[in-house]
DNA sequence: CATAATATGTTGGATAGCAGAACAATTCAG
DNA sequence: CTGAATTGTTCTGCTATCCAACATATTATG
């Protein structure tokens, strides 16, 4: 059986594609909801009984997934045992930021196992970052050979990434420029390595995990330290663009004659939005989102409503092109933007009513995100999950360190 | 053999789903590319060449394609057949504007075999533009039976429509409101109808047949006097958001303090750029794209340069978030746009290069568009193509007039 | 508490679609 | 005219799925 899926077939990776795409299907959906029974399986592939039974059992002999006593729930009929990730399948996650490294064990099932945020002193080169994910990941080796199988590490940088091979072309809070952070992480640790924008893969896990779970037109925006980032899923998949930078909302033009922004252009959202004023007015010298929206709630004032004012008005203009463009169901708001949300509810809700197009902005969903600080995490395992899960049997041919030229 | 594409199971159109999905293939590849050799179709689709065979065999007893003898190229090695889009199976295009209903006829492969403009005095109405349409082509109805197999009805209405049901949810400058015009289509010509925005469909036929061709990533701008829309091909695929209306371009905000706009915001690129001044300054009444052009070039003057330089600036505000965005490979400028930006060759591309993020803008095209006055038939008609390649076995199931409730 | 009804796992053919191998056809090179 | 190269054609075998019959486990019913 073979069904070319569209280009020059896929190379055959010693698997009938059409197994292998059932394969995926399956252990995809187990992954993303966490439990499904098998009868359900069967309901939501449409595959006959019989041959979801060969498929879990593959999948079990793989270690994706595992069968559990079936939870009676009161249903006639012989109850069907419950499918679930295999948690001993994980992988490594990792995020460079200003401030900080994070690195992280994700579960198959997008479960935070273990998160470890090592603090530095000064903005890490990608050197410098990689060699403490390496290190981190060092010491946990022997824990992870004798519990786990991962499957590789995801990378969350702020910046412009290729996905394709793992290059940062810029970002600019981290002053890197053209790193081959992949191939490096790959170098460093021994283990197959990917890469990505880190608000992409923050969309990517919102619609998968969080706020944003089954819908598949997700505006997601994150304030942080290092600016405004932006990802967008758009019918279901994530916009990547020609070369993999798409999704960069915060150069939204909201400002005429506005300052100028170090990425050439001026009047950006990010110039105009960002979380210094905040800090400020909250009387904070830094901190998270959180206790940004503590103190920030505790101090009210004119000055303070109107600052907030303002930034939404601002926020709004990115929102309301967004809409005309993407026509979401969701929009998403992290850090220092979630909190402004959650400071003025409605507001942007009014601005999108009365002046998106179409009359549709009444049915989108402006949430916060819903993942906290585990987003990053979970969204940079699922840049490795994606692909693994995309063809459990073949072998990986991710750009490790053994992998030959090309 | 059966493999669940994603959701519950498509309803199996008689088929084996692999064998449909590679049918499909195999007449997409040969639609858009006009002739492609039996040998290439193996090449591309990687499927082995007695499977082509078959495969080929079956499209030319359903009609869609034919072969005809092998063009010889001083190739060695035995000739291989042309496989040809077969022309008789065709498709009808309707696109209602401010002042006519252009109808066309357009063959598999994308040639457009008849296009008829029925002048109207005043705006249509919905019911009016059908009506005309429907004249028309009974008008053609004995040729249509003769000599062609009409797969549907495209239609390409400059507004926000709703690919799904087919309905105008608004098209402000006719007028429209939720107006069911795939539905009153279907009844008043016995065709199966599908509708869509007109700028979107003029995305995807510059995609597959014009200035994106075979790239997959492509912002499309149509600046006509229904104002200007817009259509955006992201990885491959068009934008279409969760309720179909994506894309809309033309009220990206360029302007602080901007005038009002019909779609209750402020400084849309629609109310700063438009073609009236343009023809003011030409000294015309009226006319398309070429006659305008043809006027300006000769009226030179600093008032024109003016007006040009102001209404690029603009237009550049929106490119520079559009490539930030989507970072496309291809902008396609179609209407006054394109006179706009032949006008002053380069001015845009220096724009990008100085505001866009990242330093991709180098590798972006910017281009005119390249089907001109038929960019609307073929789109249309790709409509229906699109849903008939998909699957040219299983039985339509188009709202047609014979369609059962749903 | 036994039996019916229902839903689901399991097993053994049957079928559809594709790959691969062997052979035939057609062209170019000398 | 012969050989090499390429591709169409035919036939056989394999694989993944569906289908039908049966087995199993639970709730509903008297």
């Amino acid at each position: 059986m073979m069904s070319a899926t569209a280009r020059p077939a896929a190379p055959a990776g010693d698997l009938d594609p059409s197994r292998r795409n059932n394969l995926a299907l399956i252990s995809s959906l187990v992954h993303h909801h966490g439990v499904l029974s098998r009868a359900e399986l069967t309901k939501r592939t449409g595959l006959n009984r019989s041959t979801v039974g060969t498929l879990v059992g593959q999948l079990v002999a793989l270690g994706l997934v595992y069968e559990s006593a079936p939870t009676g729930e009161g249903q006639v009929g012989r109850p069907s045992p419950d499918v679930r990730p295999d948690p001993s399948t994980a992988a490594l996650a990792v995020n460079p930021e200003v401030d900080a490294v994070t690195i992280g064990l994700v579960s198959l099932g997008g479960k935070v196992q273990k998160k470890i945020r090592f603090a530095t002193e000064r903005i890490p080169t990608a050197k410098e970052a990689v060699n403490i994910a390496a290190a981190v990941i060092a010491g946990m080796r022997s824990e992870l050979d004798a519990s786990y199988r991962i499957t590789g590490v995801g990378m969350a940088v702020p910046g412009l990434v290729n996905r394709a091979d793992g290059v940062v072309r810029h970002a600019p809070h981290l002053a890197w420029r053209n790193e081959p952070v992949a191939r490096m992480m790959s170098k460093a640790t021994g283990y197959p390595c990917l890469a990505d924008n880190d608000a992409s893969l923050g969309a990517e896990a919102e619609l998968i995990f969080g706020a944003g779970a089954g819908r598949g037109n997700l505006v997601y925006l994150n304030g942080g330290a290092s600016g405004i980032g932006g990802g967008v899923i758009a019918d279901g998949a994530l916009l990547r663009g020609s070369t993999g930078y798409a999704g960069e909302l915060g150069h939204t033009f909201v400002r005429t004659d506005g300052k100028d922004c170090h990425c050439g252009a001026t009047g950006c959202l990010e110039t105009e939005v960002s979380q210094s004023p905040l800090f400020e007015l909250a009387g904070l010298e830094g901190g998270d989102a959180g206790q940004l929206e503590e103190a920030l709630r505790a101090k009210d004032g004119p000055e303070l409503a109107a600052e907030v004012a303002r930034q939404l008005g601002f926020l709004g203009i990115t929102l309301r092109n967004a809409v005309n463009i993407f026509n979401p169901d969701t929009i998403v708001l992290d850090g220092f933007l979630g909190v402004l949300h959650s400071l003025s509810p409605g507001t942007l809700e009014g601005l999108l009513r009365t002046q998106a197009l179409g009359g549709t902005a009444d049915k989108i969903r402006i949430h916060r995100a819903a993942l906290g600080s585990d987003l990053m995490m979970i969204g940079a395992a699922e840049l490795v999950f994606a692909r693994f899960l995309a063809d459990p049997v073949g072998i990986r041919e991710l750009p490790g360190p053994a992998a030959k030229g090309r």
